[in-house]
RNA sequence: GGAGAGAUGGCAGAGUUCGGUUUAAUGCACCUGACUUGAAAUCAGGCGUGGGUUCGCGCCCACCGGGGGUUCGAAUCCCUCUCUCUCCGCCA
């Protein structure tokens, strides 16, 4: 969420910046209008209970002294019934403002290059040389099945429906591997705390990161997950929990930097996505993720970017993985991110790069919708943090990857020095 | 699943019986100052969050787990939901 303080003072302006970076059509007359009402009705209310406030204060004291207070109770009559109406306008007013502020997207930073689309996005860095193959290569399912029907879509669709999959044997136990050594590389190496959270999450915890209002039907929600009525939703990324740790909550200035890394399952509906990357692993309703979560002082958030988006690297180059680093340009970027690199990984059966970590920083545009602050020392206010994440990574593109990457002509596929001892010391894996 | 007790500022913790000088006591932590070579200790003062309004000093409003209700007036009374704790039962 933008400060509101943007939309009274500099609304022109922020109106043009969202058109130009994000094509994003603020609706500036409905805006002033509504601002304008709040304004007059915030004031003729607060005026209002002001009244009421004094007005039963004397009469706490007349009856106190024992006076007659029928005639302070007569003069007091139509006052909360206009109190009531006023109130009632103003929380309208207000609902309506919040819907529209709650929808804007950040503001990209002012480094972004400028853009409508990921075709002008900038190629950053490149690492590792894709590899030569002399022979045909097969796509991951294709690699994967003839290990012993280790990827298997039809148990998956018979079990949950299209876009769920069954690993078994040795390509089930290579995924956990991956999982493990994610984990273990950023929790002993790069300074996460490990981290366990719930995969089902409420309403608000969505609100806070900028999954709701706006995007609700990315999501899978459950009806009576607990005796009562409350609404859960199954998280499309642990960014959800790790982030709103800290809803709600003021650090301590030195608590800061705070880095949380959890490996969870992610449960996307994919809606609006139906014909898109339908065979394989790509792009499935649940997958695992190792995700990285960092929370910062703001004078820290953009270097820190840089140190989550280098520990996602990380993992690709023990992994041996080719990829590519790509600083999205401004139409590419998420709801809530102002500085994004995605990390694109060789994927030589498609010929291309594909994303398989996306590190984002949000800057306050979370913290502000969580109210997750800290308080510098000496300081009275506390002052909003800056929440940042990365992928570290989607393990199941990372499957994707080793599986195409690392495919031997005999149908074996090799595993990679760093991953051998999550595999029991096994250098190669293939159909027995 | 059954029975009971709770939820109050960064933390701890009064106030809830019986609604009204409570601008939520007090302590800890924190900040400023005094004392000190410096520190500790001590003393004095300050110190919740969000919002509105004002050039500013300031003034005003809301907030005692969430939502609703009763009332001129609610931390306090009523309803409801959530969460926590204790005991019993069941259970991976």
């Amino acid at each position: 969420m933008l400060d509101a303080k943007l939309f009274r003072s500099e609304l022109a302006e922020t109106a043009e910046r969202l058109k130009t970076t994000r094509g994003f059509e603020l609706d500036v007359s409905r805006l002033e209008t509504l601002e304008q009402q709040r304004k007059d009705l915030q004031v003729h209310t607060e005026t209002l209970q002001a009244e009421r406030n004094s007005r039963s204060k004397s009469i706490g004291q007349a009856k106190a002294k024992g006076e007659d207070i029928a005639p302070l109770l007569a003069a007091v009559d139509d006052l909360g019934a206009q109190l009531d109406s006023a109130k009632a306008e103003l929380a309208t007013v207000q609902d309506a403002l919040q819907q529209i502020i709650a929808g804007v997207p950040n503001l990209p930073d002012a480094s972004v290059p400028l853009g409508p689309n990921e075709d002008h996005n900038q190629e950053v860095s490149r690492w590792g040389e894709p590899r030569r193959f002399d022979f045909a290569p097969s796509d991951h399912v294709d690699v994967a099945s003839a290990i012993n029907d280790g990827m298997n879509f039809e148990l998956g669709s018979k079990l949950a429906g299209a876009r769920f999959v069954v690993l078994q044997g040795q390509i089930a136990r290579l995924h956990r591997a991956l999982t493990q050594f994610m984990l273990d590389l950023h929790t002993t190496e790069h300074g996460y705390q490990e981290t366990y959270v719930p995969y089902l999450v409420n309403h608000d915890t969505l609100f806070g990161t900028g999954q709701l209002p706006k995007f609700g039907e990315d999501l899978f929600h459950v009806q009576g997950a607990t005796e009562n009525q409350v609404a859960l939703s199954l998280i499309p990324t642990a960014e959800v929990p790790l982030t709103n740790l800290w809803r709600d909550e003021i650090a301590d200035e030195d608590q800061l930097p705070l880095q949380y890394a959890a490996h969870t399952p992610c449960f996307r509906s994919e809606a609006g996505s139906h014909g898109r990357d339908t065979r394989g692993l790509i792009r499935q309703h649940q997958f695992d993720k190792v995700e990285l979560v960092w929370l910062v002082k703001p004078e820290d958030s953009m270097d820190a970017l840089e140190k989550l988006t280098g520990h996602a690297e990380k993992v690709l180059q023990l992994l041996e993985l080719p990829y590519r680093k790509v600083l999205l340009c401004t139409g590419d970027m998420g709801f809530g991110a102002a500085r994004t690199y995605d990390l694109e990984v060789w994927l030589p059966t498609q010929e291309k790069y594909r994303e398989i970590s996306s590190c984002s920083n949000m800057l306050d545009f979370q913290a502000r919708r969580m109210q997750a602050r800290f308080r510098r020392k000496g300081a009275n206010k506390p002052e909003l943090m800056h929440t940042l994440n990365g992928s570290g990574l989607a393990v199941g593109r990372t499957l994707v990857a080793l599986l195409e990457n690392n495919q031997q002509e005999d149908g074996s596929v090799t595993v990679p020095v760093a991953l051998q001892p999550y595999m029991g010391g096994v250098t190669r894996i293939a159909a027995e």
